[in-house]
DNA sequence: AATTATTTTTAAGTAAGCTTAAATATTTTA
DNA sequence: TAAAATATTTAAGCTTACTTAAAAATAATT
């Protein structure tokens, strides 16, 4: 199978489950950068490989054989997000984009490999859960999102859902990092801020940065 | 530039060095398991991009920026198997084909890294030379190919060139290992064979074997 | 509920990287 | 050196993964 159809099935599987956005092949297509025609297309072809259900204008639902390939997909990202995280001192955001290449070019052979010199972690720096070599994730995600987040109570982050440069700029420059504590002082409900005290700092983060931060009451 | 074209200034810089054979487009053909038309179909088009020199039934010659390419991708390639070496316990044939893929997929940063954590190797688990950064090598190969070496000498083996699997099967199996010690006690010149001792082995070579097979003289 | 805006789909077309078949050169060998 | 064998090139065609533009359906807004 193509990269094509592996980043497109992967794109269904983190839109489905991270994103309270449908599936339908605009969003899909955006997320790829493509256009919404090919997105239809892809989808038509898809659906013949019996990857995924396709019916017109309706949202795109991966099948048992699809979600396998997503989580196959995922998981060689993951271990390669984990693996280039501890050898070598590189940011997030260049882990990411090298994984994004690697992650379509990792035999099963080398992804157990990997996951055996890790000790078959469960998380990759980000937090998200890493999927084993059956395709199973068998972490239970108890979190929620920074948004959700009780004010005066103490969190741990333990997610961090993004693939946006500046986003993790930002988190390096403020000590927002995989399991770090912080604690809840403020939400501002109509505004849709929170504002948070991490190590000795302030900050008050809008929507878009507290609903991909994701946290576990301490 | 595409893996396509990657993989075609590889090939003729690999053909171009190591083999005999000249690289006139069949033998890339042979080699990248495509056609003679598509080889020279690909010719035309990279020699458009200033990669190669075309005439029409002449042999392929990379120009600098092509053999720059073709050496950016061999370090990747060597780099990877060096690395994969170290951290993994995998065939040298295993090892040959996920750097294979994974040579394409690495930004010029992460190489560097690979590079650093290995202290800068200067050649591969086969004793292939690794090009620096800037496409250069900078260690002389002064080893011969053991059809050539002496009767009743020592050699130390310094390369073993090739990608084949029954190859590196056959060299498990019999102490040929990049570094090992060997004597020649025979040189079969009317048959092309040759008579080693390897560890408390005697081995005959055939051509195949010997042409592949390089050494430095003890 | 009707109109407007947005999405999705269809249709037609493109570029890359191949294929096979036939024509044309080159090389080998008898 | 002429014929036979082999290689290279040209030509036509295919698939994948896109594109843009227009048509059709859905969703949003007033």
């Amino acid at each position: 199978m193509s990269v094509a159809i592996e980043n497109f099935v992967k794109a269904i599987y983190n839109n489905d489950k991270h994103d309270i956005k449908d599936t339908k092949p605009g969003n899909i297509a955006k997320k790829l950068g493509i256009s919404n025609a090919a997105a239809t297309d892809m989808a038509k072809k898809l659906a013949a490989k019996d990857l995924l259900n396709y019916e017109k204008y309706q949202a795109l639902q991966l099948t048992e054989k699809g979600t396998k390939m997503a989580l196959n997909v995922v998981r060689k990202h993951r271990l390669w997000e984990a693996f280039l995280f501890k050898m070598f001192d590189m940011s997030l955001h260049d882990i990411h984009r090298e994984a994004e290449l690697l992650e379509h070019q990792t035999s099963d052979l080398l992804a157990k490999k990997i996951s055996e010199y890790l000790g078959h972690p469960k998380f990759d720096p980000h937090g998200d859960p890493i999927p084993n070599a059956n395709g199973e994730i068998t972490t239970e995600d108890t979190s929620i999102s920074l948004s959700e987040a009780i004010e005066g109570k103490t969190y741990t982050i333990s997610r961090l859902m993004s693939d946006d440069k500046e986003f993790f700029d930002f988190c390096a420059q403020n000590q927002i990092k995989y399991r770090n504590t912080l604690t809840v002082s403020k939400q501002f409900i109509s505004n849709k801020m929170t504002q948070i005290s991490i190590g000795s700092n302030t900050i008050v983060l809008n929507e878009d940065f507290t609903k991909i931060i994701y946290v576990d009451e301490n």
